[in-house]
DNA sequence: ATGAAAGCGCTAACAA
DNA sequence: TTGTTAGCGCTTTCAT
């Protein structure tokens, strides 16, 4: 292995100067400065990572927390999976990788044994046993996703709530006039995961703001689940003709029940989805979503982290814009007085 | 920060007898033990992981590196990572999460630095750029896929050419005896990634050495390719009445396309997935299929890493035995001779 | 069975 | 502008 020393030796230097040419920190004269990159060129220097941690105090290493449930959808995650990794090596930081089932000791652990320098915790609960263990920890941390109680925590997310609006907007502006939203299976709902939660409420606010029905719905995975749920649906509501999902697994098998029962998409129903683009591009036909930016939100939260690590202030609550694009499953209301 | 210094004070020990109670590498009496360990508890002592890692040359990390690319499906991947992190702890290691974009550059970063111990490269392909810098390294490594060239390599996988002749078997117990394979889009395939490759292999010989007709085609994952792409077989092939899937994205639609074209499942046709649980469960008719045992390969993976690392030797490639579970998507062939 | 002390490789005062 | 050196917190020889 070769070392500060090893380079300093070969430049003529002290070691100092090798580390103030390798952080910047301290002016060197262009000559020395060249004369050291070249020896660490030369002898192919790689600076230590735990030497450097124990006497900087910095790992240069965030801990990612992904969750270990099912209901989440799991192409997404690795989606904030990667654009972390992608952002933090942009920072020159690494990623260590942690399981939700560690719970809270988990983080503990990670922090007091000065593994990380920060955390990225997803799928945050609204009731998270985590959170006030994060407020008290000594170190930065970002949220995707939000709990009920954010006071002093900085939070990155979808403004799920607008994406919520924005499908009731969207169907609402082609004149659909009675709208359902089929969402997360019910133990999402319970586990008050937020996300599911405020979709919900955007929902239903818009649809009051829009003088549109808006009822909802949970909605399990199985074909049988989804099958009857619609049926009951559509004896409750006759007029239904807008739909917004917000479940992937079941959205393959919703076009299939809807064909079985005779709902022609768009023609009879129109369907707004939220989930990834690429599963809203691989139906028959192509769905009308609003995108989960992943790799948006997965990079925002590494920016602020990395902001507060050099002292910056960051806003508590990120909330990204949704955006919605028609495709073809959603089309105007066919007014059924000129049928 | 409480250090071991505090803890060998608190206990009115040595520094040393708190460390060697800590690592069990000396026989320390009961009653120090017993006083040490009172003191960690009482101050809430963590060992400094860059001190530690620095002085004992082991910074008890593994790296993952995993793909992120197209083509590989997703969530059987989230179970290899989360099977890795599991087990990783199980043996008190972290893992350090490396995409592999950084290529063959990324992995020298992490080793020569220090950072990790080990490492496990997911989707490894058949000639992997990365394979001759692991075998350079100076660390030990493990596959999960495996290479053409796989000398002085452990490598962790599936036993793909099994589950295609466990496939073509199953069909041809069945009575059937014209068969076809719907692999992955071709990209897949001209990239050479392993899995696939094999795949065919044994669906082909077990064809050959079952007396079966046996094709196999690519299949992208659009609707269009797929439907074409049946219809195709279909055409050429009017006794087909096996089909094995290796490609989960277009399971959905290719259950669409054999309805639309009139071809019932499992009744005027047999299908059997090699796909993860979930996906076959979710279809109607549920799939017969082979999984891929992703948590076990994971887990199998840090172990040989683990074994490794302690310096025992482990074997250069496992292959894990496939399992098929028959369900409703495969049947009896129906004799036309007496229809 | 335990202690004393020399590093591990680097950073960052402190000096010059 | 550069060098000297004292740690960072731990492990592990070497002593006892």
């Amino acid at each position: 292995m070769v070392t500060i020393a090893d380079v300093a030796r070969h430049a003529g230097v002290a070691t100092s100067t090798v580390s103030y040419v390798l952080s910047g920190k301290r002016t060197i004269s262009p000559d020395t400065r060249e004369r050291v990159q070249r020896s660490v060129r030369a002898l192919g220097y790689r600076p230590n990572a735990s030497a450097r941690a124990l006497a900087s105090q910095r790992s240069n290493v965030l801990a990612l927390v992904i969750p270990l449930r099912t209901g989440m959808h799991v192409p997404v995650m690795m989606q904030f999976a990667t654009a972390v990794v992608t952002t933090a090596r942009r920072f020159d930081h690494d990623v260590l990788l942690l399981t939700a089932d560690e719970g809270p000791d988990g983080l503990e652990r990670v922090v007091q044994s000065s593994l990380v320098d920060a955390l990225v915790v997803m799928d945050v609960e609204l009731h998270d046993e985590r959170v006030p263990v994060l407020r008290e920890l000594p170190m930065p941390s970002v949220l995707i996703g939000y709990p009920e109680e954010a006071d002093g925590l900085t939070c990155v997310d979808l403004d799920f709530v607008a994406a919520g609006a924005l499908c009731v907007d969207h169907l609402a502006d082609l004149g659909h006039r009675s709208l359902a939203l089929l969402g997360t299976p019910s133990a999402v709902y319970e586990r008050q995961t937020g996300f599911a939660q405020r979709t919900l409420t955007g929902f239903a606010e818009a649809a009051v703001r829009r003088g549109v029905l808006g009822v909802e719905t949970p909605c399990e995975h199985t074909f049988d689940a989804i099958l009857h749920t619609v049926e009951q649906l559509l004896r409750d509501h006759p007029d239904l003709t807008g739909l917004v999902v917000q479940n992937e697994p079941i959205i393959g098998p919703l076009l299939d029940v809807l064909r079985r029962l005779g709902r022609r998409v768009p023609e009879d129903m129109s369907l707004v989805a939220i989930c990834a683009d690429d599963v809203a591009e691989r139906q028959v036909p192509q769905l009308s979503s609003v995108t989960i930016p992943a790799e948006r939100i997965g990079e925002q939260a590494v920016e602020s982290l990395i902001t507060k690590l050099a002292g910056g202030s960051v806003p508590d609550l990120a909330l990204l814009p949704p955006a919605l694009t028609a495709r073809g499953s959603s089309a105007p209301h066919a007014d059924r007085t000129t049928a």
